[in-house]
DNA sequence: CGGACAAGCTGA
DNA sequence: CAGCTTGTCCGG
């Protein structure tokens, strides 16, 4: 019989009788479809055996859907489920292919072109300068035969892949192409949900960028590839290669740190100069004159990208047709959008979305920083500016423009540039997360992949009033473990990741989860704050098995295991 | 999750 | 008291 793990928020596997006629098509890992409780629903194959767990009379499989995660992944989603206290469920669905893989394509060649080379074994931390490239450890990995890299976006992904295929590799981007990853003899290349790509043979594993946000789901469980990759790979016996302009501290707690030679890494990291605000004339606002003698040398060639992040400021709406900002009639404070309508944020006056000026109906919101930021830009420089918003639908920054400004999505959508200048940096250095250094740096290491590194005249301009910060520091001497260094140590001094293992509890079932976790073994909840607790303990062994020895009171619970921010 | 069934609420 | 909503239970 076949033990079934359904697809449903139930942590719960129930036997299954085998018809004779899908028995060949039946393993771990396997997709089906169960009758259970007068419907049918999807599964999972989690086991085999030949006694069944109950008395009661056992239904039949009533359908083999296709082929599912090879038992090794279904392993790995059981242990990722206790990691980040999640249903395996939910991670069975992450693993398992898009669309129904009734046969699996034949496998690649065994031989692979070329010989596996110098790969310890065990983890590898490298750090590779923003300008420095990766496709020699992708090589690297590749060489080993059924290899599993990551790259932290599916653009990214698919551009390795690209380089991976020229270099004569069998290459299966997933999870599109899950089934030729599930065959065998080629290189499975993805996005954060290729972790778990199925790999018959596993020879080694790479994630690049390692520390990149994108690796981490924000849905609950908020799993992330390079923990499940490092995992993976631990339990194959295989090698493991995480690469980052700056690792992470917790890349840094796994293994073996391997850093270019000085001269190659200085070179890898484009010029930051750093601009004192504090010494600028008042009055000078966010335009120090060195920035606007940068401005005035932007051509459309070498653009200037200049970063203005200013969220979390009261939002604006202004009409599109005469530019008015949209006010209360009765208080004339500033009013918000509400379904279909305004209202006012001071007096909660109500009216339909009108400008008051000249009666039109479109109202946009307004980035005040960033749309003043331009054209005061425009007027310094003497050159046109454009603003860049993080909306894609937007279309491509206009070309031909010498100047862009926007909040960071501008580094998002911009291909390159011949600068970048942080208007602000403060707001990055400043802001009240945890990870906000580290978030810093990796802002700091996008832009210099934009530039190019200084022997292509690559330069970067900070504004701050911070310029002895260790994240400047570590940029301007291209060394990031002058970071490393000081971050490690505040995050043990505060008992922050990765000094501790944490998870925010929230949700309307919090209170009477938050009261039930068992704190022993020196497990702590402290809140709530803003209807959220938080669980802490020594190691991520100990809050994970109290998180699951605490029982689920009815009702919504969020449980985020290893929080990006807290 | 979602069907089954029970208990509670409402209006004639 | 029919007809409906809401809550609880549980599945092979």
């Amino acid at each position: 019989m076949a033990k079934v793990l359904p697809d449903l928020p139930l942590d719960k596997v129930f036997d299954y009788l085998i018809p004779a006629h899908l028995a060949a098509e039946v393993r771990v890992g396997t997709m089906v479809r169960v009758p259970l409780h007068g419907r049918r629903v999807g599964g999972w194959v989690v086991g085999l055996a030949t006694e069944a767990s109950t008395d009661r009379p056992l239904h039949p499989l009533a359908k083999v859907t296709g082929w599912g995660p090879p038992a090794d992944v279904v392993a790995l989603a059981r242990w990722a489920a206790w990691r980040w206290a999640g249903r395996p469920a939910k991670l069975l669905a992450t693993a398992s292919p898009p669309r129904a893989v009734r046969a699996l394509p034949a496998a690649g060649p065994a031989e692979l072109p070329a010989a596996p080379g110098r790969l310890g074994p065990g983890v590898t931390v490298v750090r590779v300068p923003p300008a420095g490239d990766v496709l020699p450890f992708a090589l690297d990995v590749a060489a080993r035969g059924d290899a599993l890299v990551l790259a932290p976006s599916v653009s990214a992904a698919a551009h390795l892949a690209d380089r991976l295929r020229r270099d004569g590799y069998r290459v299966a981007l997933v999870p599109e192409q899950w089934g030729v990853a599930a065959a065998g003899g080629c290189v499975a290349v993805g996005a954060r949900a290729a972790a778990w790509a199925p790999r018959p043979a596993l020879g080694a594993v790479l994630v690049v960028d390692e520390g990149a946000e994108a690796y981490q789901e924000e849905r609950a469980p908020t799993w992330n590839a390079r923990d499940v990759a490092v995992e993976r790979a631990r339990r194959a016996g295989v090698p493991c290669v995480l690469t980052s302009p700056a690792p992470s501290l917790e890349a840094l707690g796994y293994g073996r740190l391997v850093v270019p030679s000085r001269t190659e890494e200085r070179a890898g990291w484009p010029i930051i100069e750093v601009v004192d605000r504090r010494r600028e004339p008042p009055g000078a606002g966010l335009y120090s004159s060195r920035l606007v003698a940068l401005a005035r040398a932007a051509t459309p060639d070498a653009r200037l990208l200049c970063v203005l992040n200013r969220r979390g400021r009261a939002r604006l709406l202004a009409c599109t047709a005469c530019r008015e900002v949209v006010r209360c009639e009765a208080c004339g404070a500033a009013v918000e959008g509400v379904d279909g309508g305004l209202r006012c944020r001071r007096c909660a006056t109500e009216r339909p979305p009108v400008c008051l000026a000249c009666g039109a109906t479109r109202l946009a919101t307004l980035r005040v920083g960033v749309t003043r930021a331009r054209e005061e830009l425009e007027l310094l420089a003497n050159l046109a500016v454009a603003e860049v918003s993080a909306d894609s639908a937007a279309g491509p920054p206009p070309a031909g423009v010498p100047i862009l400004v926007g909040t960071e999505a501008v580094l998002h959508r911009a291909a390159g540039a011949g600068a970048v200048a942080f208007l602000d940096f403060d707001q990055e250095l400043l802001a009240p997360r945890y990870r906000a250094a580290e978030a810093a740096l990796a802002l700091l290491t996008r832009a210099a992949r934009l530039v190019g590194g200084r022997g292509a005249g690559g330069r970067i301009m900070v504004q701050t009033r911070l310029p002895g910060h260790e994240v400047l520091d570590a940029a301007v001497h291209a060394d990031p473990s002058r970071l490393a260094v000081v971050e490690a140590a505040r995050r043990a001094a505060l008992r922050f990741p990765p000094e501790t293992a944490v998870a925010v509890v929230s949700g309307q079932a919090a209170p009477a989860f938050a009261a039930a976790v068992p704190t022993e073994r020196g497990v702590e909840v402290l809140g709530p704050n803003n209807d959220r607790w938080l669980v802490r303990a020594a190691d991520h062994r100990t809050l994970c098995d109290a998180l699951a020895a605490t029982p689920r009171p009815p009702g919504r619970l969020r449980l985020e295991v290893d929080p990006l921010r807290m």
